[in-house]
DNA sequence: ATGAAAGCGCTAACAT
DNA sequence: ATGTTAGCGCTTTCAT
């Protein structure tokens, strides 16, 4: 029961077998759970891997089998939405054998690139790319290699999963609100988009064709105005001071993330504005801030958790047949009313 | 110039030595900028690596010397403070070959286990590990089997280095600041604590001790009032609505971390009172969502961009020399003033 | 300075 | 059901 003696040399497979007395074969088949092992050898096996403490390398498994390891990238770590989903993998994750590990946050496509290929230099037995600006022939070539799951970028392919939320339903649902609330000028800050994959598959492009759909849709097709800028805290500063210049104001700003909230009510702020008395400001991700008392920001809320569990779910299925059809799920987001919202000024 | 035609083996060390007309080994050496190669078979060895795209395997590199990989572990993902870690780690590490991957969020000794373990099954070069947790004789255990640097945890190791903020100062610079505002009632929500381990080295411990400590230093022994929750964003709640129902409601409130701040303005709202005029709140952190206009808090700024390149310097040196001495560096917080602390009411 | 060859710890054919 | 053995792609002695 004591300990083994410090072992510097790390235990292998080999010290298993002999203090089994089986071959090395046998513990190689227990460990994957293989077929043709008799339940007295699993016990033997077993019990000889506690005792001596023994633990696999991955890098020895790698060499010929799995790894059990699956790399996620994501494009920001701050942006705690990404966070619900790391959290809806790992519970999927949790009872595998698989171990995940992430790649530091990447802005644009050299640093995608650089982490795909960190991770398949790696030999990650999948990937989970959350939210990739990366060209589609990028995405095809690592998902060729591995295989991969996309989150978050819409756009089907033939070679990897796809996981998103309908950004497109999601935009619908804060002009409705808006609407409804009276507003008539509702006006969407966006993230600037030229590449034609891009304006085609990432969600916010999706969200600013949902904004101008829904507005036709409420009859408010002369009232769209949109301000181009990014997905970020000065982006919504800037945009939110265009759109405040403009000779008729707009009463409501649908902001494209809450980040973007952020910018913008700075901006409303330094107008000498009030929310939600002057303006109305909804955005979208729902964010743990946007929860927070002072904030209160009514946002959509994509269902994280669920975009997670779902992407490990056909990430385990793609390991084990990699010849299985493509599968694009979709997830519906709601949205969360909150105090930043309210009806237009009389 | 064209690509080699869609190889569905893997490129190898052996396919560049035969494309380059050498040995693997010279190959092998290039690779590791190794002693003994001459200029000219850099040169060949570099021009057959770019034509054929060769990139090495990992897994097979780890069997016999490093995989370039370094193993960051954060306990908590949401909190944007050790998104600053990474950005200085990554800094430091971005012209290096090492590449940096994330162990999930972990929380709590057992998961922390799982990724440490994770990670040296993984053959990591190195390990950083971020305000870890675990017992002493865990972060020894694995400092002992692969080089360690451990960030935001005091309590000096021979095994691994350490980087920390100084927070026994921190708390002191909260203090000065509301005791110079000219408040005498100044509380302090911790972070409960009974293991004498981390009572020693974790950070929360020790900004209740610096809390303590300063406030004696300004002749306010008397005014000590601790609340002991947890760093979230409900123990903030619960723990302002301790410090809010004692006979003498304190007129500033010292929040071990933003998150519990934003808990106990929860409370303060919720008990009718007015931040600042009514209360002032100070934290610890300085997150981003500090600095969001609405929530403006007065919070105090570790020098997480320093930390992450520290860590990483020490990380490096201790790679290149596992007998070095190890050494700890201590950081200077600074205070970030904001709207939610003011002179008490009159 | 260069290369031949022996492993590293595992998995997977292929026996038995 | 169990064991033997040949690699996987590198790094590292050790010759030359």
């Amino acid at each position: 029961m004591d300990k083994p003696p410090a072992p510097s040399r790390r235990i292998t497979i080999v010290d298993v077998a002999q203090h089994a007395r089986v071959s090395t074969t046998a513990v190689s088949k227990v460990l994957r759970n293989a077929y043709g092992v008799s339940p007295t050898m699993q016990a033997k096996v077993r019990q000889a891997i506690a005792e001596l403490g023994y633990r696999p390398s991955a890098a020895a498994r790698g060499m010929r089998g799995q790894t059990y390891t699956i790399g996620v990238m994501l494009p920001d770590i701050r942006n705690p939405f990404f966070a619900e989903i790391l959290d809806g993998l790992n519970d999927h994750l949790a009872d595998t054998d698989y171990q995940v590990l992430l790649g530091p946050g990447c802005n644009g496509e050299e640093a995608e690139a650089k982490v795909t290929h960190a991770m398949i230099d790696r030999s990650m037995d999948g990937m989970i790319l959350i939210a990739p600006v990366s060209s589609r022939a990028h995405l095809e070539h690592v998902a060729r290699t591995v295989p991969t799951v996309v989150v978050g970028r819409h756009g089907r392919s033939a070679t990897y999963d796809t996981v998103a939320d309908d950004d497109f339903a999601g935009a619908g649902l804060v002009v409705d609100h808006l609407a409804d609330l009276g507003h008539r000028r509702i006006a969407h800050i966006e993230h600037h988009e030229t590449d034609p994959d891009r304006l085609a598959e990432m969600p916010n492009a999706i969200r600013a064709d949902g904004y101008q759909h829904a507005m036709r849709a409420r009859g408010l097709a002369g009232e769209i105005d949109i301000a181009s800028t990014s997905y970020t805290q000065e982006g919504g500063y800037l945009g939110a001071q265009q759109l405040l210049a403009r000779p008729v104001r707009p009463t409501a700003i649908f902001a494209g993330a809450d980040i973007v909230a952020m910018g913008a009510l700075d901006a409303i702020a330094e107008a000498g504005l009030r929310v939600p008395e002057d303006i109305s400001v909804a955005a979208y991700d729902n964010t743990t801030f946007a929860a927070f008392r002072p904030i209160s920001l009514t946002s959509v809320d994509q269902a994280g958790h669920q975009i997670g569990r779902n992407a490990a779910r056909l990430l385990l299925d793609r390991i084990a047949d990699r010849q299985r059809p493509a599968t694009q799920i979709k997830l519906s987001p709601t949205l969360v009313t909150r105090r930043t919202t309210a009806p237009p000024p009389a």
